[in-house]
DNA sequence: GGCGACTATTGAACACCAGTCAATAAGGAC
DNA sequence: GTCCTTATTGACTGGTGTTCAATAGTCGCC
């Protein structure tokens, strides 16, 4: 019985662990779950294969964790670009669409990896998956200073849906990129107005929170 | 070398073959890809692992095969209700929606399964998912009367993102139904108009296609 | 109606891989 | 310098996907 994360002196225990992330991260990235071996991990990392199960109880717990960190790094990307307070609700929205698109295109792989696991159907990861959307409807309402509003069930599933949009957009837009990124923000931007004006025709009273000036028709 | 799929003269290989899929279909829904053993699927099906192996090369093809049957069937149950050709647009997405979501309510577990699938990054399945989606905005640019528009890549990118919102919010739906069926179906329905009408402002020509009477504001 | 060919079907054997564990090495505390 | 903690290893295990040689059932044919 090893115990659990020993940190007594030595902090080398997080240290190690956040360079075996990293490292999943890449090799996730390009090879799937069931093609990348513990033992070519242990290899790739340069250390023997019983010492990552010292860090992580299964390769299962290894793998939901660099998808947790990925899914971390990406709601933190855009979670700097849209801290600004003075700023009106539909810049910001461009502001965290740019950034997010803009992690989409460095971490090309890591994002295609992140978003096409949630589709795997482990449990824990699901409950990443469908955490990080929760987070962004989470921020999106408050953010857009949809109030009390947010928290309705059809506008939330609305917003759940839009980001649904853009993960699916994004993926698209990553593999075959025909169209270019502002365009592709703009669209998700419209998509996202129109989106709670449709939802809000049935649940009114936000209707006209997003159109201050007139970025739409 | 056993050949590729006898089929002489007894049509018994179809007849099982065909059998077999219903079982994967039903085992998959609840259960995952990985907690899945050969050993228990042919225990299921009451036939030997070796067997199994004579249909199927492999176990990641039996699945890909399961998921593959599942997509077909929810993309036919929207078809029948689609083929009507004296339907104005709007009325035929309406109906393709609520067949949609008849299924999403009848095989809910296949569903989430379907959509949650690709275990890793699986390039067989993410065909399939991907083909799905691809089948639908063809479908759609086609039924709605987007013509040669339909091709036009931001048309098709803001249809595909919206087959993803479609596909996200019946996921929550199903999960946490908050929502009647019919809201969610206009929800939808408006949505679709809303997001084409936000793409075409980037190449219109089409704006008005889908508005002959005011079901927007 | 029996003979022969074909093939659906089996069960044992193989290979590989996730996970375990007892033993070892390294390095700090006293 | 000694002890104790713990990071680290490598051999072992159990299970699972996959293969394959052998068997049995069934159909066409004489």
């Amino acid at each position: 019985m090893p115990g659990r994360a020993p940190n007594k002196r030595r902090l080398g225990v997080d240290e190690r662990r956040a360079e075996l992330l990293e490292l999943g991260l890449e090799l996730f990235a390009t090879a799937s779950y069931e093609t990348l071996s513990i033992d070519a991990i242990a290899r790739a990392a340069g250390i023997s294969k019983g010492l990552l199960y010292h860090y992580f109880p299964s390769k299962r717990d290894y793998y939901t964790a660099t998808v947790r960190l990925a899914a971390d790094r990406l709601l933190n990307a855009t979670l700097e670009a849209t801290e600004s307070d003075d700023v009106p609700p539909l810049d910001l929205l461009h502001r965290g669409l740019s950034a997010y698109l803009d992690f989409v295109e460095r971490h090309g792989q890591t994002y295609a990896a992140l978003l096409r696991t949630g589709i795997g159907t482990d449990p824990e990861i699901l409950t990443v998956i469908e955490g990080t959307r929760d987070a962004f409807v989470d921020r999106l309402a408050e953010r857009l200073g949809l109030g009390d509003e947010g928290q309705g069930p059809l506008l939330r599933l609305a917003l759940r849906g839009w980001v649904g949009f853009v993960e699916v957009t994004s993926l698209s837009w990553l593999s075959e990129n025909t169209i270019s990124r502002e365009i592709l923000a703009e669209l998700m931007s419209e998509t996202l107005v129109a989106t709670l004006s449709a939802a809000s025709l049935k649940s009114p009273q936000v209707t006209e929170l997003l159109t201050p000036d007139s970025s739409i028709e």
